[in-house]
DNA sequence: AATAAAAATTGAACTAGCACAACTTTTTTG
DNA sequence: CAAAAAAGTTGTGCTAGTTCAATTTTTATT
């Protein structure tokens, strides 16, 4: 993790680039007037789960995971971070921790902006705020169908509706398959990594997907999402 | 569920109840100008997942149960709603359906506020909005912490923290465990009726808990901590 | 290229928790 | 208050998924 200097900016924020295009004018602003950008190497943590935090993460390039912890290194993934995407939007608003850790699966260009400046802005304009906050809830719905996911479904629909996720991002990210290990799928699905290799393996035999190495495509996506909704 | 007319506000709505001191001045207001106030009866359900959601519900008096549903018929429980509480705030900030469902344990006054008097109140006070968006982000919190549970403790484990939860309202509502079926408690700790009821005959047996019809009494708060934490 | 370290793979044994069935107790209803 | 329905209780067998251990493949390092 190294600090970038202000020269860099120009080049890592081309205000152009599709990662700015869903922004808000005032949430521009917020991202160009800050002063901290940093790097991510792949494996690095951007942000820890119960550690103090004074900032919000925006994610202007580079890929990473967003998951939480739990006892005895076990961890479940809930997202995928985009460019374009905040983290840790939560601690704006209340608590002063992340609840929830994140890992770069490729270099990330991330840019730290700070909690007071986001406060204060959202207290002189409520449509800004809104803003945000759609943002923050939209992840919160998810939150919802993750649970929902995690209470109802079986190994063979949590396998299935995490390689719909993952592969949703095929079209921007094609290398998106293979930054993942066998052990970060099996933690979108919340299995262990010895049932997901196995699940893999069967769904290849089976003609449903296509293993190439860590490579993975989906053949059949309307059988993936039948074994999603059945669970 | 019945309406209420304009004369029962002031009896349903004791503006120096405890269920008001801890809203904000412009929170009151939307309160007390809310029109439409209703009455819920043990069983009935205040909001039900996936249909339309065009007002807010604001608990004045009663507890209900958040839960979200699965297939045939499973649901989990998330929390009790008490008196103060706000329910299906997500809707406002983004969404038009409920992402859970809540039943009423007890007969509940209810108040509902339009959603579009809540968004327009946002847009001219952004002080206003960050807290009620503080609230909302408070039950989020939660959620991680839920989704934590049902991912790494096992029945035990959940069985503690929900009898744990459960018995905080116990101070102010002496009767909530009365309100509560086997099912209930097992759906809060996500495990099915049958064992849920084993596991508070061995508690109970071995002196944890003190079984009394519907009502439980924690006899041994320090060891439920410890089986919550271990899982 | 050789070696070490990490990740992937496979099979076998084990277990937490569920489903089912039978029965009892409590609650609701006409 | 009697009958019916709902809720609570208990034991037994079953199974989805884990854990463990051994082996192969891939990746990183010198």
């Amino acid at each position: 993790m190294k600090t970038i200097t202000a020269q860099d900016i120009e080049y890592l924020c081309d205000i152009n680039a599709p990662c700015f295009q869903a922004l808000a004018p005032k949430e521009m602003d917020l991202i160009r007037t800050s002063k901290t950008q940093v790097q991510f190497r792949k494996g690095d943590n951007l942000t820890k789960q119960g550690t103090f935090a004074s900032y919000v993460l925006f994610m202007a390039k580079g890929l990473a995971i967003q998951y939480v912890e739990g006892d005895n290194n076990k961890s479940f993934n809930l997202r995928i971070i985009q460019p374009g995407e905040f983290v840790g939007l939560s601690s704006v608003f209340s608590g002063n921790t992340f609840n929830y850790s994140s890992i770069a699966i490729s270099d990330c260009h991330v840019l730290l902006v700070e909690k007071s400046a986001i406060s204060h802005v959202i207290e002189q304009n409520g449509m800004f705020g809104l803003g945000l906050i759609r943002r923050y809830t939209e992840q919160n719905m998810n939150l919802f169908e993750t649970l929902r996911t995690v209470l109802y479904k079986q190994m063979m629909g949590r396998m299935a509706e995490s390689l719909l996720y993952i592969n949703t991002m095929k079209e921007h990210y094609p290398e998106v398959f293979t930054l993942l290990s066998r052990k970060h799928i099996a933690d979108f699905a919340a299995i262990t990594t010895e049932s997901a290799v196995k699940i893999l393996k069967t769904l290849d035999k089976e003609g449903i997907i296509k293993l190439d190495g860590k490579d993975i495509s989906l053949l059949n996506e309307p059988y993936l999402h039948d074994l999603k909704l059945k669970g």
